[in-house]
RNA sequence: UGGGGUAUGGCCAAGCGGUAAGGCAUCAGUUUUUGGUACUGACAUUCGGGGGUUCGAAUCCCUCUACCCCAUCCA
């Protein structure tokens, strides 16, 4: 579904939406590209929300592509487990997933063309040579004496790798481009490498295959692709995906690279490598451990696919590097369920109850869903002498405000009936191990005549008949917030309760998967270990819980205030120093500006050049150091359309009062497109400035007059709505109104 | 240190010269047979710091600072 034009959208849909506008595109085509060499976690998420999001969003198209270049990693369980996480979040790569390796060839005779062309090369230095040649990032690298070969024998080298003739690393295909480039990635890129193994899908056909930098570009190329989204650290990359193209002369209808940041997420680890550590030391037990970030891990956890399309939603997209809140996460996986599961309940540490007014046993029938859930379905809920609540719901000595039950505080069993503790029974260390209360028969869920004020109602089961359960509570996996590796891990990160006890409608009408334990959180039936005979659930995410959340003491945080270094500003050249002089005293400029103006040589010339047309140096001064500083950072004085002459005769209208600052600004813009002369522009629209009140004034009534609720801030206070009001004006004047006057006209109305 | 990026409340994030959106979190209050949910209200005189331009700056100019990425035959 398209977003409403006036919704906020983030930067990459907006490039889309202009690229389809403009015609640059007739339908957008993206693509995730993950490499198979790892299970998919949920910045894998972002980015498949993103891709097919976007595709979907403008009616184009998303592929998923394996980017399997490098066969020593890569793994057939990979590519199984990435098709199941785009599939499970619900999209649709329509048609066959893409491989990269089956574009081998194609992008092998890429290859041989660019060698053809005296733009790649076989070296044949060693690892060890290539880098140290490359120089740092301070200092140039130096080309290789093997980047002198000739064509043929470049050819020559270049098959007879292809054949298996070489040994790894023996030789290496490289890009020729610039060895002194300040973009390290562009000091002669790699291209090809030899690799005397099986790929997992190409088997032994190839001895060489391609580097992401030529493989990545191509592949997209020849995928019709619009728009390759990718994270922020292929910013650098971006030179060579642009470069491999326009070499080959792929201009038609090419893919351009734009830069998204990666998902962080607190108390947890993304990369790669520290997920495979965690799985291979066996700190978690396997990729789809709950405590995971994996998109398996999430899954077997229980959350939707739902909530997590929805985080995605939440956090947006842009181009900062961020760390968001696991509590965001936990928000969308509640806010979830919260509409869509039952809730039963089910006492995770017992204590036990006996009843002592109450023979026999009754079925209660409770409904599922609360009263705000607007959902059906109910179960028979058994009710009996002796029962279990869980141990925290009884207190003997309370704190001030305890809900719950107390020898002195009455209390409800959910759906059921007032208990009143009359004894507490306790074991030789003093341990509670049993309470002895009295129900009120006359207090029944829903036929309550008794009258007896309680503070909550609790959960509990019927000992006869409730089943055990084993429960997994899962706590973050990293007790630090930004955690650096298996040192930060949060020991208590599972807890298995083997002998819960559970309502039985639960076990044996199974009316979901995912359920509501009441006043305790929602959980998940284990998809691998969860039997009949052993049910096992797993905990997505507690309730939240502001008693909980009382009871901890607000620790106090230490308000470090950043203090801000300023840093030392280059001294000035000696002939900068004595125009900046000649500006400040001659000129009477002040010094941000003549400081601004006498280091940019471009600047000062340019300002001298209008100042010998127009003797106005503070207004040009301006004008030259702010309005057309910025059109000299990209380019040089002669790819300007206008000239300083243009500017000074700009200048020329302000000081006569003919326009206003405003309108300077607005004629500017119109002469950097067009070159027309400035007067000229100023005519043919019109733009001579208002300044008689007699215009102006009834302007301003009317403008006031639409605006009661905001002149009634104003004059309580909110003077910030003076800008409101000015803008209003102008605007109804389209921008010829001279401001000050109508400022001063505003202020004066509003009083 | 060269180059490329990024800075808006505790965490994300809109905003593109005219009243500092929204979500999460937090804190109050109302409803509630879940200390849940829902609802209401509070929460940035200020946008990394300092200057400048402008009637008016988070937005334009100058400058400083902090953080991230690049010197894998990884992607």
């Amino acid at each position: 579904m398209q977003k409403s034009s006036n919704e906020s959208k983030d930067f990459l849909r907006s490039i889309v939406e202009e690229d389809l506008k403009s015609g640059k595109y007739n339908e957008v085509h993206t693509r995730f590209p993950p490499e198979p060499n790892g299970f998919p976690h949920i910045g894998h998420a972002k980015s498949i929300c993103i891709n097919f999001g976007i595709a979907n969003d403008y009616n184009g198209h998303c592929n998923l592509r394996m980017d399997d270049t490098n066969p020593t990693t890569e793994d057939t369980q990979y590519v199984e487990a990435l098709k199941d996480a785009v599939e499970w979040l619900g999209f649709d790569w329509e048609g066959n997933v893409r491989y990269t390796s089956d574009k081998f060839n194609e992008l092998y005779n890429y290859a041989i063309e660019l060698i053809k062309m005296g733009k790649a090369y076989v070296d044949s230095a060693s690892e060890e040579e290539i880098r140290e040649n490359r120089g740092t990032v301070t200092e140039a690298g130096k080309r290789s004496k093997y980047a002198e070969r000739s064509v043929e024998e470049n050819l020559d080298l270049f098959e007879r790798m292809k054949k298996g003739e070489f040994r790894d690393g023996e030789h290496i295909l490289r890009a020729k481009i610039d060895m002194s480039a300040n973009n390290m990635q562009m000091r002669d890129p790699l291209l090809y490498r030899i690799r005397n193994v099986e790929h997992y899908r190409t088997g032994d056909a190839w001895h060489i295959y391609p580097m992401y930098d030529f493989a990545h570009c191509l592949t997209d190329y020849m995928e019709g692709i619009t728009h390759s989204l990718c994270t922020l650290e292929f910013e650098n990359n971006r030179a060579i995906y642009d470069w491999v193209l326009e070499t080959l002369g792929l201009a038609e209808k090419r893919p351009y690279q734009y830069e998204f940041a990666r998902l962080g997420i607190n108390y947890t680890v993304m990369s790669k490598r520290k997920l495979l550590e965690l799985v291979n030391k066996g700190k978690v037990n396997g990729w789809d451990d709950p405590r995971l970030p994996t998109i398996a891990g999430y899954k077997r956890r229980g959350y939707t696919a739902d909530s997590i399309l929805n985080f995605c939603d939440g956090i947006g997209i842009a181009k900062a590097n961020s760390m968001v809140d696991v509590a965001q996460l936990e928000f969308s996986i509640r806010d979830d369920l919260n509409t869509k599961v039952p809730r039963v309940m089910c006492v995770l540490d017992p204590l036990k109850v006996t009843i002592t007014n109450y023979e026999g046993s009754e079925e209660i029938d409770a409904s599922y869903y609360p009263h705000d859930v607007p959902k059906e379905g109910s179960r028979a809920l058994p009710f009996s002498k002796e029962i279990y609540i869980e141990r925290d719901d009884f207190m003997e000595n309370p704190p001030k405000g305890y809900f719950r039950l107390t020898p002195e505080q009455s209390v409800r069993l959910r759906h059921a009936y007032i208990i009143t503790c009359k004894e507490v029974i306790k074991d030789a260390d003093g341990k509670i191990i049993e309470i002895k209360a009295e129900y009120h028969s006359n207090s029944k869920s829903g036929e309550d005549t008794s009258e007896i004020k309680v503070k909550s109602a609790i959960q509990w089961v019927s000992a006869e008949h409730a089943k055990p359960v084993e429960v997994r509570l899962y706590d973050r996996l990293f007790k630090d917030e930004a955690p650096e590796g298996v040192e930060d891990i949060n020991p208590d990160s599972l807890q298995v309760i083997k002998d819960a006890l559970i309502e039985p409608a639960v076990i044996t009408d199974k009316p979901d998967e995912r359920f509501q334990f009441e006043r305790q959180g929602y959980f998940y039936a284990d998809p691998v270990d969860y039997t009949d005979e052993n049910p096992v659930f797993n905990k997505i995410v507690g309730l939240k819980d502001s008693w909980g959340k009382k009871k901890k003491v607000a620790k106090a945080k230490p308000e470090t205030k950043k203090v801000q270094i300023d840093g030392e500003v280059v001294a000035m050249s000696e002939a900068e120093q004595v125009l900046f002089d000649k500006y400040t005293t001659e000129f009477k400029l002040n010094s941000e500006v003549a400081n601004t103006l006498a280091r940019d040589s471009k600047l000062s010339s340019f300002y001298e050049d209008a100042l010998s047309e127009l003797n106005s140096p503070v207004a040009l001064a301006n004008m030259v150091s702010n309005e057309v500083a910025r059109e000299l950072k990209e380019k040089e004085v002669n790819e300007l359309k206008f000239s300083a002459k243009q500017i000074a005769e700009l200048i020329k209208m302000v000081d006569d009062a003919t326009i206003s600052n405003k309108i300077a600004k607005q004629v500017f813009e119109e002469m950097l497109t067009s070159g027309d002369n400035p007067r000229k522009i100023v005519e043919a629209k019109g733009l001579v400035q208002i300044s008689d009140p007699a215009v102006i004034t009834p302007i301003i009534d009317e403008i006031i007059a639409k605006n009661p609720d905001n002149v009634e801030k104003f004059r309580a206070g909110n003077t910030k709505l003076l800008g409101f009001f000015v803008g209003q004006v102008l605007k109804a004047t389209k921008g010829k109104g001279n401001p000050q006057v109508v400022n001063e006209l505003v202020a004066e109305k509003l009083k």
